[in-house]
DNA sequence: GTTTTCACG
DNA sequence: ACGTACGTGAAAACG
């Protein structure tokens, strides 16, 4: 087999294995690690964080690890000397050799090698095809040898000392050599390597090497006519020793020929499993790897069996028109839910159902249709029997689709999806395969039945994890009462008056030709005004505005770098301008009515799975970050309505809710007072930092400021941070900082005692128990931590709020749905929640909001809920429950 | 597919 | 001497 197909560039890396190890063993001279049996792991260990960095950082399709073995006799035969004084590999490296092949194997990265072979000559024949097939190649190497075969498509990265890695291209070869990489043998060859026992020409070193060269044109060309030398002493020395330059040069050219080809199908990269990756691991004892895979949950893991498989006794009915097959599927459906729990999946147009461990049936959506068979799934679904599934929301928006009725919340009786990413939210288990791999360390078929099978025999497993780490209570009745109240918000959807958006869509074209008409004009030429490469180059080029520093590709041109130059020229207000209505016509105007149902309702996925903090997150479309903050944005808020003039829009949200949760947690009493008081806590904020008297007013430069100040909070800000986002000097930050926490001490304290906690066991968590594992609290590497420090500041109040505002949601589903209210919650935006509510039962239905939201959980200082209504999004206005009768209807 | 930008809390 | 505010999702450009 050859290459597989070359329309799509493959991204290649070879790997000099052991030039990096032997630079990794060399690196670590002085302080060996070994395993508790005494086995050394020092030069293993260095490899792979480096091969990992590597890959992230290179993101290789292909990988392939290339290996010296013995001397060239090809090289010897030019030049005697070659490598002759290497001294033998060390036993404490040559036994790390293997530990290395081990490693390859894991991470499944073919290993080349030829005998009498070395690995450079390898390097190049690969690097040489791939380039013939157009891919692109990254070498990794420990010396400068290889840097001659760069070329366009070739970069070759040389391991520095400390860990990094100098990047070498065309022009890096230039400009630390000033040659091409094609002239480096002919330098090597007269500079001479001690190394490989390289002579070279007595007394010639780099510069006089690169002089040389530059003069001559070539080391052949210098032999030929050695007065090029340019003095009588170098002339002298190239004629004495021209031979032995010319040999060095010889054995330093690597071959690019030899009779091996690269193995494309076995080199395709793909990230290796966890669980081999946490055998690897924990045998060769990298702790400081271990703790960076995702967290270890089940002894099973440490066990695993690739070849183990979810097994059962499956049935499996394959389309039929034959009566009888119907009525015996029918049968086994009804018997199953006769049972004491029942497994249900889906897989792609398949069912599947178990109702015990190790059996199952599997059969076609399509024979739904069927009377019988019909009436025996509703049967199941009917909540006599839990049932045990993997995305409980997916199978409900199955059935609807279907023509079934919701499955009642009495039928939910585990959501597996759920449970494991409540273990570990850094994942979010969208396949049931992930689960299995991770949490029964066995692999799944691909069968309806198996599916179903392997949801109920984990359930049990997780729900023993969730035990012992205290986090029943908070599946079962908060998340997992969560999927199904979110599966009703999913299927009412909210009214949306598309006409309006595609009247206002056309207003917004016009705008957006006068804008580009105005910007084109102003720079003189057309161009792409959304591409931040060309604008980049049109502002800070063209018309050489003050440029606000690079990327990776170009200019810098977001927001925080054109609004400082507004008033510089007005090319950058339009363009302002431009970006905000293109963003949200593109994102929201022009999209939003294609996705409107034919019920005129507009339906989006909440994904209970997602976020690291335990926040919900809306896709498809994303109704979370509807515009608000500007004026044409409001005007989008606006087609969003009740449907008839009957009901009306109410909106109940959180006022300072992850502040509140830090008053609570910290119990400052400072802050608690002021929340307890129902004072402006920006206000009471500026007035500690500024030290504004009690009778005097804070101004409002003093409140934006104060309102900083208490976002950093949140965010575990420091005082760099801050400083920067107001754009102020570090040290008045300091002050406002020291001055904030001198009147608000038990803050910071508990800032303190959160990350202590997380230090020492590896998570922080909520006020319900929600944990967020954070193993770079205790890394060694300032950014790492400091991002960790950060995250774990703010974990615990961003997830306190998810918490609370998730119980809210299980409560008023359930308290709507016993009262029998016409009303119902379409959407919730992380602090505040939209139902649709009948016009005459806004008063109750607010009353029921307002106190089961402020209610949700006890905490040290009063919850406060503000309430709006109104006929669309974007007309809700306040209205307090006092002033607002309930009216009869 | 990744990067950049920007919408929201 | 380091590099700095938390959590998301979507669209467009670009390689």
């Amino acid at each position: 087999m050859t290459s597989t197909s070359t329309s799509q560039p493959h991204k290649l890396m070879l790997l000099d294995t052991y030039g990096l190890v032997y630079a990794a063993f060399f690196a670590m001279k002085d302080r060996p690690l070994t395993t508790a049996d005494g086995t050394r792991i020092e030069a293993a260990y260095v490899f792979t964080t480096t091969l990992q960095k590597l890959i992230v950082d290179e993101a290789p399709t292909h990988v392939v690890a290339c290996f010296d073995r013995g001397l060239p006799a090809a090289r010897v035969a030019m030049f005697e000397a070659y490598k002759a004084q290497r001294e033998t590999m060390p036993d404490d490296l040559r036994s790390q050799f293997a530990l290395v092949r081990r490693i390859l194997g894991v991470y499944e990265i073919p290993i080349l090698e030829l005998e009498g072979q070395e690995a450079d000559d390898i390097i190049a024949t690969l690097a040489a095809q791939s380039e013939r097939e157009g891919s692109e190649t990254v070498v990794i190497t420990g010396d400068n040898d290889l840097l001659q075969i760069v070329d366009d498509r070739t970069t070759v990265l040389v391991r520095t000392r400390m860990g990094g890695v100098m990047r070498y291209d065309t022009d890096a070869v230039v400009a630390r050599f000033d040659l091409a990489p094609r002239q480096l043998p002919d330098y090597r060859g007269l500079k001479g390597d001690p190394s490989d026992n390289l002579p070279g020409i007595p007394g010639v070193g780099e510069k006089t090497a690169i002089k040389l060269i530059k003069a001559a044109g070539s080391l052949d060309a210098l032999l030929a006519d050695p007065t090029r030398a340019g003095s009588a002493k170098l002339e002298a020395l190239v004629r004495e020793h021209g031979a032995v330059a010319r040999a060095c040069r010889d054995v330093s050219m690597i071959v690019r020929d030899l009779p091996v080809a690269i193995p494309w199908d076995d080199a395709r990269y793909a990230v290796p499993p966890t669980d081999k990756l946490y055998a690897l691991y924990r045998d060769l004892e990298f702790k400081s790897l271990l703790a960076k895979l995702p967290v270890p949950t089940n002894d099973a893991l440490l066990a695993l069996d690739e070849t183990e498989v979810v097994r059962g006794t499956y049935r499996t009915f394959v389309p039929s028109t034959d009566p009888p097959e119907f009525e015996l599927l029918a049968s086994l459906l009804r018997e199953i839910a006769r049972g004491e729990y029942a497994g249900i999946a889906l897989h792609g147009d398949e069912i599947g159902v178990a109702g015990a461990i190790e059996s199952g049936v599997t059969f076609r959506a399509a024979a739904l249709d069927r009377p019988p068979v019909a009436a025996a799934f509703a049967s199941l679904l009917d909540g006599g029997v839990p049932l045990v599934v993997h995305d409980w929301k997916s199978l409900q928006t199955f059935v609807r689709a279907r023509g079934f009725a919701h499955a009642p919340e009495a039928a939910l009786g585990d959501d597996t999806m759920i449970a494991a990413h409540l273990l570990n939210p850094a994942r979010s288990y969208t396949n049931l395969d992930d689960a299995v791999r991770e949490y029964l360390g066995k692999r799944l078929p691909l069968d309806a039945a198996a599916f179903a099978d392997a949801a109920l025999r984990l359930s049990p497993v997780l729900r023993d994890h969730l035990a012992h780490r205290e986090q029943l209570g908070l599946y079962r009745d908060v998340e997992l009462p969560l999927a199904h109240v979110l599966a009703q918000l999913e299927a009412r959807g909210i009214a949306v008056d598309a006409h309006a958006l595609d009247a206002l869509s056309g207003e917004v074209d016009t705008a957006v030709e006068r804008l580009q008409r105005e910007i084109h004009a102003a720079a003189g030429e057309p161009f792409n005004i959304g591409s931040p490469q060309q604008l980049g180059n049109v502002l800070f080029e063209k018309l050489a505005l003050p440029n606000g520093g690079r990327t990776k590709t170009g200019y810098a041109t977001g927001i925080e770098v054109l609004q400082p130059l507004a008033n510089d020229h007005p090319i950058v207000a339009q363009v302002l301008e431009y970006r905000e209505v293109t963003k949200l016509k593109n994102t929201y105007i022009d999209v939003i009515p294609s996705l409107v149902g034919a019920d005129g309702r507009l339906r989006t996925s909440f994904n209970q799975t997602t976020t690291a903090t335990g926040r919900l997150s809306s896709t498809n479309p994303n109704l979370q970050n509807v515009p608000v903050r500007n004026e044409l944005g409001r005007r989008i808020r606006r087609a969003f309505v009740a449907p008839t003039d009957a009901r009306v829009l109410l909106a109940a949200d959180y006022s300072q809710i992850e502040l509140r949760i830090m008053a609570h947690l910290s119990g400052d009493e400072a802050m608690r007072a002021a929340f307890a008081r129902g004072d402006d806590i920006h206000d009471v904020t500026a007035r500690g930092v500024f030290a504004v008297a009690a009778d005097a007013t804070v101004t409002s430069n003093q409140r934006r400021i104060a309102k900083s100040v208490n976002f950093g909070l949140l965010y575990g800000m420091s005082e760099f941070g801050l400083a920067q986002r107001l754009g102020i000097e570090r040290g008045e930050a300091r002050t406002m900082t020291e001055a904030y926490f001198a009147r608000f001490p038990s803050v910071r304290a508990w800032i303190e005692s959160n990350l202590e906690f997380g230090r020492e066991h590896g998570y922080v968590q909520t006020l319900l128990g929600r944990r967020r594992y954070m193993p770079d609290l205790r890394s060694k590497n300032y950014g790492l931590r400091g991002s960790a420090e950060r995250e774990a500041t703010n974990a615990p109040m961003q997830g306190g709020a998810a918490d609370l505002m998730k119980l809210a949601m299980v409560r008023i589903e359930r308290a709507l749905a016993a009262r029998g209210d016409d009303a119902g919650m379409l959407l919730q935006i992380h602090d505040e929640l939209i139902f649709e509510v009948a016009a005459s039962q806004l008063h109750d239905v607010a009353t029921l909001v307002k106190t089961e939201m402020e209610h949700a959980i006890e905490l040290s200082v009063p919850l406060e809920v503000t309430l709006k209504s109104g006929r669309t999004w974007f007309d809700v206005e306040s209205f307090d429950l006092a002033d607002e009768p309930a009216i009869d209807a």
